[in-house]
DNA sequence: TTTGAAATGTTATAATATTACATTTAGAGC
DNA sequence: GCTCTAAATGTAATATTATAACATTTCAAA
């Protein structure tokens, strides 16, 4: 039986169903990126990437502040965002642009921005990779001379788990 | 020849080439649509719109607030949210998500979230509407079991125009 | 012409993010 | 191990974006 109770689906957003192992890998795999990128992984950045990814929902700045600040008296927000520009920057968290909020992302070696699906419902947020969306992004930008640059996909709505579970 | 100059292709964002008519139209449609729908377009309103319309680049509320106070010296932030709140819900505009930042639409007739390309250069943006990227959307959500509710797509670069004037 | 709902006015404040400058820290080269 | 420097962090202030709460005005239907 799965932690999220008897009949439920899984959470759609954490494949593996057991969401400490899948931080733990992403951490893993952040300090073996960095090593590899030559990039300090410091103890502020490592723990606000913990922070980030204690969760599948996306977490905001001011959110991760005050959690911060309850081991770390003198964070301010500079704390926060300087840590986020980092991770941003390298690709081990993605922001959410329509929700002003920040997740974790567990593919960092490859360079991509994300695109989402987010659970209006339970909050939940997963990264997708469908090359048709891609393609057809691509192809878009290139009929109308455009070169792209960065693309954002935020796709909003309810999940099958929350779909099942509120009749609906 | 264009207003644009010699041989510049000419603005991504405004196919007509002529944006006093685009904006003329523009106007024209969002008052008969509001009368069939029975909203009120008000002088406010309409005005703000008008703002927004002057331009093929995104808006930003303060800006637009900064404008009105011009010619309404009691404009203050709630003034110009909720006209925006009334442009963006009955989709006379849309909000562009990655840069906090409002751009007309011409097809308020017809419910949609818009897909946009952004110039990251001369900072104009252009609505889409390409059905295989929706068809690429809407089949990965349901492969997925989410019920999609809205979708945000952003897509960002540099246009013909300024890769052409650019030298890249 | 009343009257009630919608729109707008007004003040205050919440939420999100950045600037600018001071200080500390970690690691490269000696 | 030291020293120097660049990167990271500390700190204070402030900019930007958005909303809450309540008062007043306006418009059109009854």
């Amino acid at each position: 039986m799965s932690r999220h109770g008897q009949a439920a689906p899984p959470s759609f957003a954490c494949e593996r169903g057991d969401h400490a192992e899948c931080m733990r890998d992403a951490l893993a795999k952040a300090e073996q990126v960095s090593a590899a990128r030559g990039l300090r992984l410091t103890r502020l950045r490592r723990r606000v990437l913990e922070l980030i990814w204690a969760s599948h929902t996306p977490v905001k700045a001011y959110d991760l502040l005050e959690q911060l600040r309850q081991e770390h008296a003198n964070a301010a927000p500079p704390t926060v965002y300087r840590a986020l520009d980092f991770l941003v920057q390298e690709g081990f968290v993605h922001r959410i642009e329509s929700l002003n909020a920040y997740i974790g992302c567990d593919i960092p070696e490859r360079d991509h921005q994300g695109q989402f699906l987010i659970c209006e419902s339970c909050g939940e947020a997963a990264e997708l990779s469908n090359p048709e969306i891609e393609a057809a992004l691509l192809e878009t930008a290139r009929t109308l001379g455009f070169r792209l640059e960065s693309s954002l996909v935020e796709l909003k709505g309810r999940c099958a788990r929350c779909r099942q579970s509120q009749s609906a």
